[in-house]
DNA sequence: CGAAAGTCTACTATTAGACTTTCGGTGCGATAGT
């Protein structure tokens, strides 16, 4: 078949069994990749369409599609949304549903009348479900919402890093990842743990120009409360407030619903059917606000959101730009409001970059090398006395230094021979000092955002590797200098002129102490590179030069 | 790292201030009890 026809073939199917009238030129390039056996990473905001990147080129294909996702309700919406249409159907294996519904899902995908299966990343450890899957041979391996593996993977959800591994188990067909956002390291990120190929990239750009930036800076904690509370109420609903704590969600929605605003709090202590409900509710319309926890959102997609505000700063301008990302889906103008206080920098470092348990990671390298069989992760918590948890989390942490082997089978562990405990243990100090350090200047990026005096959205898409030229007209650094254009301040964000920095964004980059690295942005006077070791670092362009501490690559 | 709650001290009646401790986010799956 002709390229040309199979484009004309893949707009047929979109248009006859999904009933899109039109695919974007993005997503015929990714589905094209995809057929010819490509892997494919594909970063596109939500709403534009990235489930049609795998499920047309299913119907093509035939095989069974599997489509790991991070949350049961995700699934759910996907299947039902599938079924709705005239495209094959989904099913989805997990344990929130009874064991009779699995049985059909996997009935109907055998007997081909179902093509799409949605399950989670750690029902992949099973031994039963990967067979299952490679006797069924399927033919694409999608991974929804992959800025996860990045995210969630190093410690909150493991299973995220074995998912490469799952693919090889099943057959290795070609694996689709998909994301809204992602900047460079979570990529890599990606690629190298999903086990991609030379990743075919396909992105538009991360830019939405209709939502307003802006960020109100604070020095003291009641007075921000304060200024939260009234902007909230005053804002144009609907929209979302985000905040750092359970606690402060309760606070923030009580105070809200006292002052005659539709508020709900939502957070992952509440009960499910609350949070159901709540969810739900804010989809039609009531509540007008929800003052949520990081828990809210993926699978909210909500057109009319009009305002999502942040009562405190994430952990990274990923999370931010995620969160922010599902205001204005309508196009419509929409505000992205941060009140930011640098002490709340405090509570993100705590919990992203938590001390090295020493003691702990010691007492498993020991235990390891003290057994004559690979064990279990749970058999290893409990011969060390420890959480299952924090087990997992340096099991993880000692594999990715290669001290220690997960074997196939039933996943159990093992010490690597070859290695003294003392040695492996400095290994993983070593390789969590890394994250430590990204994490950290990740952090730090939060922090330049809120505290920057050019234009955001340049200093944000910057972030996402992409320049934009001129200052962007919509976001509160903008706005002042329209103000007061006769105080000269306005010249701060206009680009340097041409060959003035010899830097440009994406370049790599080699620094005599800190290693390989990419200049992520480029200002008049400094540059940030992203160094693979160190992450995040802002570099004076004069000292640069003069020490001479760059060299290209 | 920082906020808030808890405890102690001084020193003399009701509380102010210093010091110490605790707590803080995201979900899957499996299991026990209605």
């Amino acid at each position: 078949m002709s390229v040309q026809d199979r484009i004309a073939e893949l707009r047929r199917i979109a248009r006859e069994r999904f009933g899109w009238s039109d695919l974007a030129a993005e997503q015929t390039e990714a589905m094209e990749a995809l057929l010819d056996g490509h892997d494919v990473l594909v970063v596109m905001p939500t709403g534009s369409g990235k489930s049609a990147i795998y499920q047309v080129p299913t119907v093509m294909l035939g095989g069974p599609t599997v489509v790991v996702s991070p949350l049961i309700a995700l699934q759910r919406d996907q299947v039902v949304g599938l079924r709705q249409s005239e495209a094959p159907d989904a099913v989805a294996v997990n344990s929130a549903q009874p064991r009779s519904a699995t049985d059909r899902g996997w009935r109907a995908i055998r007997n081909g009348d179902a093509e799409y299966l949605f399950l989670s990343p750690e029902q992949l450890t099973k031994d039963s479900v990967v067979e299952e899957l490679r006797e069924l041979g399927p033919s694409l391996f999608v991974v929804d919402e992959a800025h996860c593996v990045s995210a969630w993977g190093h410690s909150f959800r493991p299973d995220y890093l074995n998912l490469g591994e799952a693919a090889e188990r099943l057959g290795r067909p070609p694996v689709l990842a998909l994301t809204a956002t992602a900047a460079a390291p979570v990529r890599a990120d990606i690629v190298e743990h999903l086990n991609m190929r030379e990743a075919h990239v396909v992105t538009t750009g991360t830019d939405r120009p209709t939502i307003h930036l802006a960020v109100r800076t604070f020095t003291d904690d009641s007075a921000k409360r304060e200024a939260v509370a009234r902007w909230t109420a005053r804002a144009c609903a609907p929209g979302i407030l985000y905040t750092a704590t359970r606690k402060d969600a309760e606070a923030y929605a009580g105070r809200l619903r006292r002052d005659g605003v539709d508020a709900e709090a939502y957070h992952a202590g509440m009960k499910a059917g609350d949070r159901r409900r709540i969810h739900d509710g804010f989809m039609a319309g009531a509540p007008a606000v929800v003052v949520a926890t990081s828990a809210f959102g993926m699978g909210i997609d909500k057109p009319d959101v009009r305002f999502v505000a942040h009562a405190s700063v994430p952990e990274s301008l990923d999370s931010y730009y995620q969160e922010i990302g599902r205001a204005g889906r309508d196009g419509e103008p929409a505000r992205a409001v941060l009140f930011y206080r640098p002490e709340d920098l405090g509570l993100q470092k705590f919990l992203t970059a938590r001390a090295l348990d020493a003691d702990a990671l010691c007492r498993i390298m020991t235990t390891l090398l003290g057994q004559d069989a690979p064990q279990s992760r749970s058999r290893t918590a409990q011969l060390c006395g420890l959480s299952r948890r924090k087990t997992s989390d340096l099991l993880n942490l000692l594999e990715e230094a290669g001290a220690v082997t997960v074997e196939g089978r039933r996943r159990t562990v093992r010490a690597l021979p070859g290695r003294t405990g003392d040695e492996a243990i400095e290994e993983a100090a070593q390789v969590f000092e890394r994250r430590r350090r990204v994490d950290r200047s990740r952090i730090e990026m939060m922090r330049g955002y809120a505290e920057t005096p050019t234009c955001r959205r340049q200093y944000l898409l910057g972030y996402f590797g992409e320049q934009l030229d001129q200052p962007c007209g919509r976001c509160d650094v903008c706005d002042r200098d329209d103000e007061h254009p006769a105080t000269g301040t306005g010249h701060r964000h206009v680009a340097a002129p041409p060959g003035h920095v010899p830097y440009e964004t994406n370049d790599r980059v080699r620094h005599a102490e800190w290693g390989a690295g990419t200049v992520m942005r480029t200002e008049e006077d400094r540059l940030v590179v992203l160094f693979e070791q160190v992450g995040y670092k802002t570099l004076s362009l004069t000292a640069v030069q003069e020490g001479d501490l760059l060299t290209g690559t």
